[in-house]
DNA sequence: TTGAAAGCGCTAACAA
DNA sequence: TTGTTAGCGCTTTCAA
């Protein structure tokens, strides 16, 4: 804070340019000179000034990350896989949280771009389109999270969500369920519809009616899962079993039963998303390979900020596996599916 | 990306110190004028470059913090609510986790310091009185989180662990536990210390005998647990009850022994530290008042930034709370305790 | 191998 | 009310 390139110059007799060429480890700089820039630079504790050096080179060495809620452990993880590719490549990441809300996703990716970040990794709404194309105008590298992004011309990284509500749907039916509901997630979520879809699919494949009774909106964690569970001790006629947006909604759910006496699967059979690793309740769930997800889309966000710009859009979907546990009650028993 | 202030200049026929005054919204401007003005500025969509803003100004709008591990909801929670103060005051912030590992708190306290940030909240091991030093040196603001800073010439926030820990060990005691563990975090933290501490005054008090194989050490998270509760499930002489660390040890703990067709509190008594909200299981535990703690702990800091650089520091005690649910099986009854 | 000077995009006296 | 100018702390030609 309180020295300068210049000090450092003055105090070792040498021109600003030498010490910058030091401090960059440039070649053609005397070993003797060197040596003696770096000890006096360790003497007075001199940290250059990133935000002066970041004009000149027009490079902040941080990227933005822009999620919906740390709070929920998906995304804690996401950032963590992030981080660590980034503090690879000596890079600080800025985090911003939405819930989901539109006004602040613009307000924040403002933000960033202002603060000329190398990069960022976002996570919107399905339909913040203004946003995106802003965020294009910037010229900033970005990768979209969790959604095809090719339609945006962007990179991004998405889990097959589809396909995992489908799964968990045929083995709800495999186990001879048929009163099948959904607790979706925020109404703009992509992954939210992606897993109704897989859930439709599946309705349809197996001739089985969809119910808008069994249908609940906007649960986004634990809190709002404890509510719908409480909406779904009400019902008169209740699903035998419901698929949750994630694994906090169904904590949420499953904690509205048992703080009813009710007990799961033995009331209601409960499917999660996610598979939080801090769920000690035997929790059937889709797994979503969160972390590598993250890895996937750092290393695409700094593929793009060294090197090529113009390379085409990469789209990477990464499998979902059904975590069979102990949260389904099987109906009946089926010798031939 | 594209504009600068002096595109702004020339595309209006100003000069740059009045779009700057206009940007800044600065009095002095002719109506007409700063409506033209703005009116450029929305059509090409400049947006201003804040790292030479910054530069100029000396400060960077953004804050750093520094934590263990925002995967542990505990941190997460504190980060959003510094995030929603550094919001109010349009700060972005900089997220960085050290788990725990001296050298990177070290490295990543460096990296904030080059950057420039107005501020940092930090929590960091116990002995890197080094890195404080260092930060106290460059003058940035900062504010130390979970710790009593007051020897370290700091404002600091911090949870009261030695009597959250105490009053649950008391409360295992006169549910008739005698033979009581305690599985410890990270060596260097000093929450975990200050809990030890706790237990220990309990155990004075209370003519309890410290009974070192019912210690464990270097838990910090669900895994840990894991291992934990594995070994104690081995141990010829268990403990009756157990303290773990955090809440995530405690789920770690639990899911072993449920793992191994073991059930809590049956065969073991269990309180946990943080009261996490995504714990289903009714696990008791010490109920620490986390997004308070950040909002203080940011309130603190801003104090700093604007304003009073020479204020005497402030410590700020929390209280915590014990939160008596279904994970500790009372030994006996007794009449009188 | 080192230094002088211009420039990165903004702010802030001071002048006009 | 607006413009001129110097400067924030660094990098980077280009000369020496």
């Amino acid at each position: 804070m309180k020295f300068t390139i210049s000090d450092i110059a003055k105090m070792t007799g040498l021109s600003k340019s030498t010490i910058s060429a030091v401090l960059n480890s440039r070649p053609g700089v005397n070993a003797q000179t060197k040596r003696r820039v770096l000890e006096v630079i360790e003497r007075v504790n001199y940290i250059p000034n990133e935000m002066a050096r970041g004009l000149s080179n027009r490079n902040s060495a941080t990227i933005g990350i822009i999620a919906r809620d740390v709070t929920n452990p998906f995304y804690a993880k996401i950032f963590r896989a992030v981080e660590k590719v980034a503090d690879h490549h000596s890079y600080s990441v800025l985090l911003s949280n939405t819930d989901g809300d539109m006004e602040r996703e613009s307000r924040l990716l403002k933000s960033l771009i202002g603060k000329r970040v190398d990069g960022i990794i976002l996570d919107l709404n399905e339909d913040n389109l203004e946003s995106i194309l802003e965020l294009k105008k910037s010229k900033i590298p970005f990768v979209v999270f969790g959604t095809n992004g090719l339609k945006l011309q962007a990179d991004c990284v998405y889990a097959n969500d589809t396909k995992g509500a489908f799964e968990a749907t045929e083995y709800l039916i495999q186990q001879g369920h048929r009163k099948i509901g959904y607790v979706s997630g925020q109404k703009n979520s992509i992954y939210s519809r992606h897993r109704m879809d897989g859930i439709k699919d599946a309705f349809l494949k197996h001739d089985i009616a969809y119910n808008g009774t069994y249908m609940f909106e906007e649960a986004k964690n634990l809190e709002d899962g404890y509510q719908v569970g409480q909406r779904l001790l009400q019902l008169q006629d209740r699903p035998t079993a419901v698929i949750a947006y994630n694994d906090l909604v169904a904590a949420g759910i499953i904690k509205a039963f048992t703080a009813a006496g009710r007990s799961i699967p033995q009331d209601l059979s409960v499917v999660g998303f996610d598979d939080i690793d801090m769920m000690v309740f035997p929790l059937t769930t889709v797994s979503i390979p969160v972390y590598e997800m993250g890895e996937q889309a750092a290393m695409l966000l700094f593929d793009r900020i060294h090197g090529n710009e113009d390379k085409p859009y990469a789209s990477i979907t990464m499998d979902t596996k059904l975590i069979v546990r102990d949260s389904v009650r099987p109906l009946h028993l089926q010798s031939n599916p």
